[in-house]
DNA sequence: CGGGTGGATGGGAGCGCTCCCACGCCACAT
DNA sequence: ATGTGGCGTGGGAGCGCTCCCATCCACCCG
């Protein structure tokens, strides 16, 4: 059993030590204003020459906070293999050790994992909740609000989003792509879009067009195919434009992995990327780069996404910032030869 | 502040609608055998009618566990940018979960951070530990286990290994790999290892010189330079392989991210990959698939590592298994074009 | 010079659980 | 009938903290 006993110092061996009261050294630990110097002093030497270290558990029942904060993410998404989650795991990490908090890793794969999750937030383990690729109709936002915890979402479910959200700028990168297109000549400009339940896909796709409106260059419905951010999904977008609009010259795909897709069925078609369509996709991913030729595609703040939303989280735990924030931080054209 | 005082149920309230005493309860809960069958049904009634649900701070504080382990990665490495780490956390979230334990994701960047977390094991806070990606010199492990914590390491320092660890065939990696280049008629196969300080490569290595022999082949130190497990160092490696014998007709990279930038090196030199040169690398990680031509790999079962690890600590948290055990799972050659 | 004021302080009272001891009860042996 | 053992059980005693109240002291005002 886990019966290691090491004889931890506890606080009230550091008072003794100290030679003041349990409270005063409880106070100094949690930085109150109202110690003396003096006693400061006193109890920081105690803490060092005990190599004291807070109990947790102990904190955590007598206080009713934790130091801990959840990130979830259902596993539902085949998302998950890319490098994406890692970035923002990387981010929310670094900025959860700043604060002294510890991050509880969650992955929700059934619906039993589900329940067991609620069941966690409902005996008071954390102090907030960090949500990653929730989709449109996902309802674990509102039940996490809904317990009295801070929480913040990695995009928004819809633009009315009720709770606080760090987001990319998605219609900046449809802009930009399309501008950068139209600024290489191109003007059969089309698109595959992201699954349109998702606020993500919707952005890149009026993004998208804002960008043809702004280029000058007529928007033609038969230019748009909706994919799924999948590569597979890519692919069958990629057979239905070219099917319909064979003199296109450009794609702008919604994802990296679809513009994989995508250039694979234009291989096929014996057309030539850059030569006769050029290619964009979004993420930045690491695919984009090893594809041949090397893929042109609109990058992410992943990893500053992930530490916007842990520090959100950490000022709502805090107490301040009680109404929801949205923030939506910009995106960056990373330009290579498939455009 | 956290006051969220949600009126939780206890398990005093518990005890008094089930019409009995703390300690039955309790012992429901942790399933002692010594309960009578009808206390037991009682007490589980109770609990689903209030919603009961442990409060695990104190349990934490009462008993000596905490249901939660910590997984650490020490983020020097650029391999996490890999769906590696994904896996492995995959695979451990599925396992831990099925325990109902929580996990706890601690990734050490900085030498400061390190102390941090040896602070956390010295609070008690969990009740074991996995470590990823442990280099030949690496004291964490022995200090986790000199904190008298369970510990499991996903790959050994060295074959003496004292603590208890979960690795992949690296020694079956590089035989099959070389078999198969060997079976297809290559007879200049050279390698390009990971760097020599880390077990794995060395395994590989080992497994390379195995498989030369075993096909019958001489073993040449020309056909073997010295790599990093980067892209980069793959590109230096080839370049070096490529002074030293450039009859070499099959190059065995011990990661796909190495045989990435041999890939781009034997075609700067107008080699034809599999034409002139066969290529198999060892990961078989998704950019593996979108090479060009797609890359023969040796694939591990990352995720199932994971598990097992998990599985294994949990067991030594249980207090079976005291001494350390050393599991190695089988790897898996995947044939694609470039051999 | 007495009462007032406010900051620093000590320590009691829990937080919700587990551990463990002591108690009652029953079946069996004497 | 009395003794013995074991099982199921209740509940006291903490685990190490935070919260908060009462206390104390120094200093200020009228």
């Amino acid at each position: 059993m886990g019966g290691r006993q090491t004889g931890r110092p506890t606080l009230e061996e550091v008072a003794a030590r100290a030679g003041v009261g349990r409270g005063t050294v409880s106070r100094v630990i949690n930085g109150s204003s109202r110690v003396s110097e003096q006693a400061k002093e006193a109890v920081g030497r105690a803490i060092a020459e005990l190599g004291y270290v807070p109990n947790r558990a102990a904190r955590a029942l007598a206080g009713s906070r934790t130091d801990a904060v959840a990130l979830v993410v259902p596993e539902t998404e085949a998302r998950l293999a890319e490098p994406y989650f890692l970035d923002i795991i990387r981010g929310v990490s670094a900025e959860l050790a700043a604060a002294d908090m510890q991050l509880l890793l969650t992955l929700i794969r059934t619906e039993q994992e589900r329940q067991r999750f609620e069941q966690y937030l409902a005996a008071q383990r954390v102090d907030g909740v960090l949500l990653v690729s929730v989709h449109r109709d996902d309802p674990l936002p509102d039940q996490v609000r809904a317990l009295g915890l801070p929480a913040v979402l990695n995009g928004r479910r819809s633009p009315q989003e009720p709770v606080a959200y760090v987001d990319s700028d998605n219609v900046g990168a449809g802009r930009s792509a399309v501008a950068h297109l139209a600024g290489r000549g191109r003007c059969r400009i089309a698109t595959i879009t992201g699954p349109l339940d998702m606020d993500a896909a919707r952005g890149r796709l009026a993004g998208y067009r804002q960008g043809l409106a702004e280029a000058g260059l007529p928007a033609d419905e038969l230019l748009v195919a909706t994919g799924d951010f999948t590569e597979d999904g890519g692919r069958r977008a990629m057979r239905e434009l070219l099917a319909q609009c064979s003199d296109l010259d450009a794609v702008f795909a919604a994802s990296d992995l679809m513009a994989v897709g995508a250039l694979a069925v234009l291989r096929a078609s014996g057309l030539d990327v850059p030569g006769d369509v050029a290619l964009v996709g979004v993420d930045d991913s690491p695919v984009a780069r090893h594809l041949d030729p090397p893929l042109t595609s609109v990058r992410q703040p992943i990893e500053e996404m992930g530490r916007t939303m842990a520090g959100l989280l950490l000022r709502q735990i805090a107490g301040e910032d009680v109404e929801p924030s949205h923030l939506v931080l910009p995106t960056e054209l990373v330009v290579r030869k498939s455009s």
